[in-house]
DNA sequence: TTTTATTATTGTATTATTAACATTTATTTT
DNA sequence: AAAATAAATGTTAATAATACAATAATAAAA
């Protein structure tokens, strides 16, 4: 590249890692995906899926390459959180971080996959703490969660394609870290009219059974575009 | 910095730039602040705000600091918006731009000031096209700034200290882009308890007057918390 | 001084949404 | 047959949002 045609010689480059918080849901707990970090500094500590931008690529890209690197999930939707950027963040090298987010089923990937991978679930509150700044990526990430979970329904990604009622409050629950009433947020998903209720049962929680839902695509673009609120 | 602290040698830097979305209001439209780039490549155009991360400064402060230098405008806060990173955004050279934007008052500002560095003002709706992916990034700015508009009250920045009734709402319907009701749009307003109303009246837009009002940033901080919601 | 023109100010009725709240039903196990 | 368990269901009250138009204050013009 010649002076000709730019002048950005003089300017100073970085490195710029990419951070992964995954969120998953057990039908339990709220939890997110960590490794262990096998490469120095801060060897051995539990940290966020990571990895660096190469200049080929997109951020989006980066960030899926390197979750398939360390976890083998693939093509999965993550969104653009944050740049942190303090400028010890990373004691070794000057570093700024783009943190990703994503939403996934746990039981859609191979568990043993994934822990031989030496990646691991934990549940958001007894996750250990992190290296450099990743603690204050996962509360920035759950914050943005929250607010998505009232603007629009979640569901699609964190839960199996069939769910009943009452694992879809739940997951409510643990990402509005509160009791909802069973009958208000029935209704309130109802009058959203984005779910189907299928004749299938789930009989593994009661004797009676419980309907089993799914998410209807269609219905849910039609009728979600326009930024509904959630708040129950 | 050698290998044993770290093994990020071989991993690839980039040049981060940092692009400012000023916006501004003059009691008729919302503005945007453009400059006239006078580098290569595509010099001569008009473009945000921009320019370079340093190694030792923060994305917050290169972005005030770009902003200083390319106005004169000083210490204004600004909030980081999108990371945008095509590969070819630059024709030049490899280089990702994170987004800033924020919210001023234009009369607060030297007009002549502004103008003097070669920046000017531009209705939304009028302003030029821009260079790179710099109206993508003004598109973005402007849902931010929408969603922020009705999940808080905006003005603080974009108002004078005392404005009129009639201007905040002028304000809000040029973010919203659509015709409020006044009835409802005071009520509305007066609900959040977060304004003060003067003695004095504006006597420059009608016979009658108008009565003048404050921000009370103390009710402010008191009320706003909370994520209100200011759809109208 | 009266009239006219202009913009500011104000309130109510209706509708829609949200919130609070407890009983009955289906089924299996004892 | 009774007991135990979790699921399913609806109404009322409170609050918030919306639609809507007449009156008040003033300066300028007649």
């Amino acid at each position: 590249m010649t002076d000709v045609l730019n002048n950005y010689n003089s300017e100073d480059k970085v490195l710029l890692a990419v951070d992964c918080i995954i969120f998953g849901f057990d039908q339990e707990d709220l939890k997110i995906l960590l490794v262990k970090r096998d490469f120095e500094p801060e060897k051995g500590k539990w940290s966020l899926i990571g990895g660096f931008l190469k200049r080929t690529e997109t951020l989006d890209d980066a960030a899926n390459r390197i979750l398939h690197h360390l976890t083998g999930i693939d093509k999965i939707y993550m969104e653009q959180l944050y740049n942190f950027s303090k400028v010890d963040r990373d004691p070794a090298e000057r570093t700024l971080s783009v943190a990703y987010y994503a939403l996934i089923n746990i039981e859609d990937h191979d568990k043993d996959l994934i822990e031989q991978y030496s990646a691991k679930w934990f549940s958001i509150d007894k996750a250990p703490s992190l290296i450099f700044d990743h603690d204050a990526m996962v509360n920035k990430a759950i914050l943005r969660l929250r607010r998505r979970a009232i603007s629009k329904p979640i569901g699609f990604e964190l839960l199996p394609e069939k769910f009943t009622m009452r694992q879809l409050q739940k997951l409510y629950e643990s990402i509005l870290n509160e009791k909802l009433d069973k009958r208000n947020f029935i209704n309130k998903v109802n009058g959203l009219d984005v779910l189907v209720k299928l004749e299938e049962k789930d009989m593994s929680s009661s004797r009676k059974g419980s309907y089993l839902y799914q998410f209807d695509k269609e219905k849910y673009d039609r009728n979600v575009e326009d930024g509904i609120t959630f708040k129950i």
